[in-house]
DNA sequence: TTAAAATATGGAGGCATCCTCCATTTAGCA
DNA sequence: TGCTAAATGGAGGATGCCTCCATATTTTAA
């Protein structure tokens, strides 16, 4: 779902390259402090940038929040593939989706976008979205969990888990325990295997 | 949770009682055809209506959404409470989420508030809370829901599903499902009973 | 009935932010 | 070096938020 007129990042010219760096620097300082719904003229101060030039390269904000995630999102992808061994099916994808929530709250505001942010193509998001559909798949190969269940829906898992918590700051405790709420209900754990009836 | 300044409906000024009335019916109209984030402009001029008028009632757009959805939310609880005979708290507590699950999804961007909506003290806020710790109390006692689980925790689930289901229109066909997944992990159908070790 | 007091009204106006547009500048190439 | 395509920046039009207060309406009490 990459934007049609989407410049390659490697095509650009060099001063635009440059700036293209400066503005997510900025904007990924600028959300920190102030929340994913900041002025963009703030970000285009701050990374020393016209507002034509940051609109340029980022038509939306989503398009900004999309490719400042990439980044992380590689590295959430990288890490959880390195961790999963293949021996814990549903822990591996207990701890994927942990770090999935742990990203989607960094930003106030984030979580809200985080299912769009997704689907933008960018790479980092490419690869969270394919490691974690790999995930699922492997745990409900294993019969760890329900077969009904999509990614999508553990998308929606987790937006809901981000935007409980990140509302007051204080309780990313609570992560943990709706997660297991969710992931209680998903996983098998060999109870259609003794043929219970679960409505 | 009610506004300190907020003047009781009933000892307002004949007029301003009128004109009340006027903007919330004109906000429901427009609400439903823009989303929660329209223009409250176009609000208080569809109810012939200042925008003046409009802030000094409802001072911000949660409250004027919470004072909309306090009608509904009345009719929800009573509903809810009509339905439930006692002998079935599992199924009454999914009805009841399934209710409010749709009444999340009336208009666009409402699902965003619906928590804030809920603890604003509104009669029908009020009661439609009260109905759905009732039930869940309910549950648990029954033996049918784990004991872990706040009505919090099924807001946030209401939230999710309604956030997830609310940006494409035409798959509200998933909210059945998506609540599925959440109950089914809450409720415990003899899981506990039978010792299985869930982590 | 009427005048004073209490309440309510409307919308102008200041402010913030969005986003577009294009005259000007700059990088890369031949 | 000069040419062209690409990139820039920021002025400015548009929208929406919210406050403020001179004016108007209702209520009270005499």
């Amino acid at each position: 779902m990459q934007q049609e007129g989407m410049q390659q990042e490697g095509t650009l010219r060099a001063d635009a390259r440059r700036n293209r760096e400066r503005i997510l620097a900025a904007a990924e300082a600028v959300f920190l402090e102030q929340g994913a719904g900041a002025a963009l003229e703030d970000v285009a101060k701050r990374a020393g940038v016209g507002i034509g030039t940051l609109y340029r390269r980022f038509p939306t904000r989503e398009e900004l929040l999309a490719a400042i995630c990439s980044a992380r999102f590689l590295s959430l992808a990288e890490t959880s593939r390195t961790r999963d061994d293949g021996r814990d099916p549903a822990g591996a994808l207990r701890a994927y989706l942990e770090d999935l929530a742990a990203d989607a709250t960094l930003y106030r505001g984030l979580a809200t976008s985080i299912g769009t942010v997704l689907q933008s193509g960018t790479p980092g998001c490419h690869a969270t979205t394919a490691e974690g559909r790999r995930l699922l798949h492997q745990a409900q190969a294993a019969g760890a969990v329900r077969p009904d269940v999509s990614f999508e829906d553990l998308v929606c898992v987790v937006t809901a888990i981000s935007l409980a918590t990140g509302e007051d700051e204080a309780s990313q405790t609570r992560i943990p325990h709706l997660l297991g709420l969710f992931l209680e209900g998903i996983f098998l754990e060999g109870i259609f295997l003794e043929g219970m009836g679960r409505r």
